[in-house]
DNA sequence: GATGAATGAGGCTTCATTCAT
DNA sequence: TATGAATGAAGCCTCATTCAT
């Protein structure tokens, strides 16, 4: 009659303390002890869960893609079947900040890109949501030149939906680190305009998207 | 007769070092034995030039921030005085990957935006540097405005160079980690698209400086 | 109806598991999981059938021994009741390799000789088993100087058959660490020769038994 | 002006409190807080002396086998030139127990036994030492047989002189393990009658050595 | 009996920093 | 200035042991 095994919830348990700890002090600074400590476990349970600390991170970029995948497709579902519309969804569920703002997200999401210069494993996942994203914006722009709402080639698909990432991307370091730099609401207009052009959206539809 | 102080090479010798060592095992990796070891000099030393270690890094982020100018102050002269050819000066001293690419650079900077989010100290340089780029932009914008070339209000002068700002720090961050999104050369041509776009430079200029 | 209890075997399926995970990594090196996962059941039960590792350390001893006893009867009951065979059977069974050496058992035996230095009850059981060893020569002995085979004073029965268990134990230590310094095949002669000098056969006895 | 480097006295010193330790505790129980304790030194400075634990092993390896080799080296140059005398002085070197007994380098000797099954390292010093005393005995028989002081063939030396050492070696287990198994004084006694046996000596010369 | 999670101590190692020379 | 030894605090990880089921 063994215990049922919670392996799973706790793994997620601690790999949450890893995120919440790593928000503030960074990979470095989120000791196992704190980890465990932010967990409410004791310490020699983190190692009984994770071969390593190295995998706890693996595991918690893991989570955070997931969140972020999560979320995403809510907001895209209400975007309906209008590519405009998604393609506006898709940036303000990047920039716009409010009540389902994460800065916690945010400070480890740069945290990971950090990381993933030395680790391949974070590499590999960090990237792996990166392309998760331009695929997505991928298929939104493909949809829209099949329905004539976007007017780009074919052949500049991928670079476009790249930039849009990247400029999100950037908007985050700068949120995290120098906010005052984007003037208050600009972002995702911003990006919305850049985007828009990008993929070529009418001027007019652009307008009506605001 | 006492020697001559050396402190101020010895100093920059010591944060190059850092930059070294950061370059491929981060901040916290790179050991104040490690930087000293690629500096030649003693361990010892290391704190007679500088306090702590995160004086060492300060000292490293000025460096990088000094060098990012003074390449770009380089590269926009070449420009003369169109806006428009600086504009695009501008992208392509970002992006423009040759001979003057330095990757070692653009993973301390990867770098130092982590420690940024928990050193007031780190992100005050960062963010000044960042801050130093969309200055630039801005003065750009606006001589272009006068001038004609550029047709943007002036309210959004700020949040248009934010915004390019964004993306190229983006795109460091996707070259950095996930290379292979990026469609080879495609990078300086979409943030000229977009910048210019957002600049409101005319679509006939615009293409004639691709 | 409680159901029958295995706790013998499962403590003998133990401790065998330790000789087993000893032999290559030491007792310290044994760790319960290890141990556990060598004899195919949880770490939690391990300490159902024990107190604490060093009784698994005991019971493996006492196996240890058994099992070279058994052997040894085994042996020596095929030397009939030829004195001067059995003391030749007796150093066979310690340094012929062949088909039953068992390097495994070779390397606990050394192992738990250090871990004598250190736990009384081990040393009572290591000391216990070259004890049994002595006796049984000292038997042989006595046996052979009574029948006029052996030619040794009573007086040095005891240091001839410690000489002898000494031999045999160092060649145990030599085959395990620096096997290349035994010739092959000059282990049991060379302890044969010894062993019948000491106890005084004969040389023309001495040379048949080769 | 530099402070001079006491880098060897230091790892000598460090070396010597692990042998200290370990008589007692063993390699696994001598921890680097208790070697730095031994040595009077920080637990830090051991790390700086040394890469790893391991190396703190060999290096006390070393200096066992060489204060061994310096010992027998006084012991057998007092021996002059007589091969009988000399084989006599080097069991006596290794049996005689008595003011120059040394129960801590025995307890080591038996350690490092155990570790050189499991470390490749130690087990080339471990043996390098038992082969330097295979060596000596070599080069002893030979000059005896040279001398017609010994009468044993050329081909029986290497497995004579393993014999002895196997014998001391055993010996030494014994005494750390059982020494009430040795009668008291017997163990040089018994170890010269079964070398002078192996090497051939003359019964006359072999009872003038006692 | 059996399972596997949980605990907390302790080990090896790394490291920023200080200090004697 | 410069050297390299010295210090002591963590950090990651392992492990014997205990416990709930």
């Amino acid at each position: 009659m063994p215990r049922p095994s919670n392996t799973a919830e706790r793994r997620a348990q601690i790999a949450r303390a890893l995120l919440k700890i790593m928000a503030e002090r960074g990979y470095e600074g989120a000791s196992i002890g704190a980890i465990a400590a932010a967990a409410h476990i004791a310490p020699g349970l983190v190692h009984y869960h994770f071969e390593s600390k190295r995998e706890i991170l693996l595991a918690a970029v893991a989570l955070l893609a997931q969140d972020h995948r999560d979320r995403l497709d809510r907001l895209l579902a209400a975007a309906g079947d209008d590519p405009a519309a998604e393609l506006r969804a898709f940036i303000d569920a990047h920039l716009r900040v409010g009540a389902q703002a994460d800065p916690e997200a945010l400070a480890c999401w740069i945290c990971v890109g950090g990381e993933a210069l030395r680790d391949d494993g974070v590499r590999e996942a960090f990237a792996g949501a990166l392309e998760g994203a331009v695929q997505r914006l991928v298929a939104i722009a493909r949809r829209g030149a099949r329905a004539r709402v976007f007017s780009l080639p074919r052949a500049e698909i991928d670079a476009a939906a790249a930039a849009v990432v990247a400029t999100l991307q950037g908007y985050f370091v700068l949120a995290a680190t120098a906010r005052h730099l984007i003037p208050p609401g600009s972002a995702a207009d911003a990006a919305w305009a850049m985007a828009s052009g990008l993929f070529g959206l009418s001027p007019a539809t652009r307008r009506a998207s605001r």
